[in-house]
DNA sequence: CAAATATAGTGGACTTTGTCAACTATATAA
DNA sequence: TTATATAGTTGACAAAGTCCACTATATTTG
């Protein structure tokens, strides 16, 4: 490894970074805020699977993911049972409006990245997609990453 | 562009924001938020530099970022000069501490980023750092990044 | 089994982070 | 000179996130 190695991922990171900011902000004009659309991608993923099984995945505080599924029963979107197993613990689901929301949501971000890619040219593209799946596969192995933060 | 592009890159940008969360979590154990840390770098990236300079390059709220210059000022590590040609605004300037302060906080998000490369063989932190040049490179035409909130 | 311990989730109180609007002071334009 | 714009500060507030105590089940262990 070069040391001129560690400054250029510093400026992706910092370049990257900047970016997943801006397209978050601008798809975070909606009604819910990024943990918020995490909780209901993770309910959507997996139907029926429990809060403490978000937090591992999300790292998010308990308390604070209790109220995020309190705000998404009282508007309707995911409900709560209590499991048949485990009387301590509730399986959560979308309700038919959680999964219209969902797609909403779904289709704005897949939108947005359409937006970015079309404006390539084809070679551009292959090449873009190309680099993120090497840097996925390389970086994957170290295991650094728990599941983040970004809904793009 | 194939459909499939636009998932991997949402893919990708899941993966890859959460590594950098992973990041900024561990160094942000120290004295300072992420946004404290960029006004720090900003200054010592360009002395004298004002605050409406960095609200327009950091993308922060004014009164946000009054605040966060009065604390590095109490702290002695940033220093105000009204400026000569306009009364209205000052300069910014780093004093030996916060010099010292950048360096530190410098110094730990390189060994990190070191930690990380010195884990692979040569040929993948080759890959992974060519990927990430040619990223930045197709994606930089597109303007859709504004200085960003990641100090890794 | 009964007592101790662990786990799931909730709710209150709090801190941190970030935003909005009003204000002062200087500068520029009409 | 009056009007308008810009730089920065401050107070009040809102949003995001954390900490701790608590209830209620489950599990372990002596």
């Amino acid at each position: 490894m070069k040391n001129s190695h560690i400054d250029e991922m510093r400026a992706f990171n910092r370049f990257y970074t900047s970016i997943i900011g801006v397209l978050n902000k601008k798809f975070l004009s909606g009604n819910y805020s990024l943990p918020e659309l995490r909780v209901l991608q993770a309910i959507h993923f997996q139907d029926g699977l429990t809060p403490s099984e978000i937090i591992s995945s999300l790292n998010i505080d308990k308390s604070y993911l209790s109220r995020i599924i309190g705000m998404f029963e009282k508007r309707k979107l995911v409900s709560r049972k209590t499991s048949p197993n485990d009387g301590r613990s509730v399986h959560l689901h979308l309700t038919a409006s959680g999964k219209k929301e969902f797609e909403k949501h779904d289709s704005v971000t897949h939108q947005q990245i359409k937006g970015i890619l079309s404006q390539l040219n084809d070679k551009d593209c292959e090449t873009l997609i190309g680099c993120m799946t090497q840097i996925k596969s390389i970086l994957v192995k170290q295991e650094i990453h728990e599941r983040g933060m970004s809904d793009v």
